[in-house]
DNA sequence: TCTACTATCACATTTGAAGCGA
DNA sequence: ATCGCTTCAAATGTGATAGTAG
């Protein structure tokens, strides 16, 4: 509780090694980051995700970023159809990344979502079994380009029709299937789901075109295999504020702060002075 | 020249296997 | 044998950068 507490409170020193410094680590010190890690690491991914909220909510929203889909004013960030309830989590977080334009970038060799598709589900009948899946399926019809630096202060523009849309893949969460009892236990991440911009990939990932927009669909599936999916227990879950334009290189500045705002090793060496150890 | 895309780099982070002692 | 823990190295993931294509 101890650490706990003093992790909450620790935005003001810690500020004072954001700056990247020569920093010489000990294996002590490793050990200390190794343990720390361990203990910690959901605690402070969640921490960091409300540190970056914080710190992109101070950029003034700029509506013209995202005209296809407007943020409902309703504030809820869990959607119920039939008796389950999807909540995305780290809606903040998202929300955050949505007032600025959020960019998500593909590879060739696929690269993960940041913020990432996470999910808790309720309402589910704990004994009977369930697939869950996501695809990411087109915000609107149309392609962007960025506009002129220097003769507009807009950032996206409307460049034409969308291009045609290669098949449709979905990511199947890895421990699918399973009961319900399972899925509501814990919310689901898909961490590994990775986009890609390459129409050959061969891995399995999705395939996205870039200077598109899209959002994530989640979908619960009652069924006890992926092959043996029925249409009619089909249910599917979106939310208006994971929105994000696909890119091949950041656009913003803003949305690549991620890890660097607050990098593991920051936290490392600051419990590591906060226990008195050496460095 | 301009925009979108790609390969490469340094390094952060994760993962997994081996070692060790109680 | 098992457990908890450390140690080490390989594998993987990341944004920035510089370069390429059209």
């Amino acid at each position: 509780n101890t650490v706990t507490h003093h992790h909450h409170h620790s935005q003001v020193s810690l500020s004072h090694v954001f700056s990247p410094a020569p920093f010489y680590v000990s294996n002590y010190t490793k050990h200390c980051f190794n343990w720390l890690s361990n203990k910690l690491l959901h605690e402070h991914f969640h921490f960091s995700c409300q540190f970056i909220s914080a710190v992109l909510t101070n950029s003034p929203a700029d509506p013209r970023l995202n005209p296809g889909m407007p943020l409902s004013s309703s504030g809820t960030n869990s959607y119920q159809q039939g008796c389950i309830r999807v909540t995305l989590e780290d809606s903040e977080l998202w929300k955050s990344f949505h007032t600025i334009g959020t960019e998500m970038i593909i590879t060739k060799h696929g690269r993960r979502m940041f913020p990432q598709c996470s999910i808790s589900l309720s309402g589910l009948q704990p004994l009977a079994n369930y697939v869950v899946m996501v695809d990411i399926v087109p915000a609107d019809n149309v392609k962007y380009k960025l506009a002129v630096r220097h003769s507009s202060k807009e950032q996206w523009e409307v460049a034409g029709k969308s291009e045609p849309q290669p098949p449709c893949r979905t990511y199947i969460h890895p421990d699918s299937p399973a009961v319900g009892s399972h899925w509501m236990k814990q919310s689901l991440s898909f961490l590994k789901m990775k986009l890609t911009n390459n129409t050959l990939d061969q891995h399995g990932h999705i395939i996205l075109h870039s200077m598109h927009r899209y959002y994530p669909r989640f979908h619960v599936i009652q069924a006890d295999s992926p092959h043996t999916v029925c249409w009619g227990s089909f249910q599917t879950f979106s939310f208006p504020e994971t929105v994000f334009t696909a890119v091949t290189a950041y656009q913003n500045p803003k949305v690549a702060i991620k890890r660097h705002v607050f990098p593991m090793h920051c936290l490392a060496l600051h419990y590591s002075f906060y226990f008195g150890l050496s460095t």
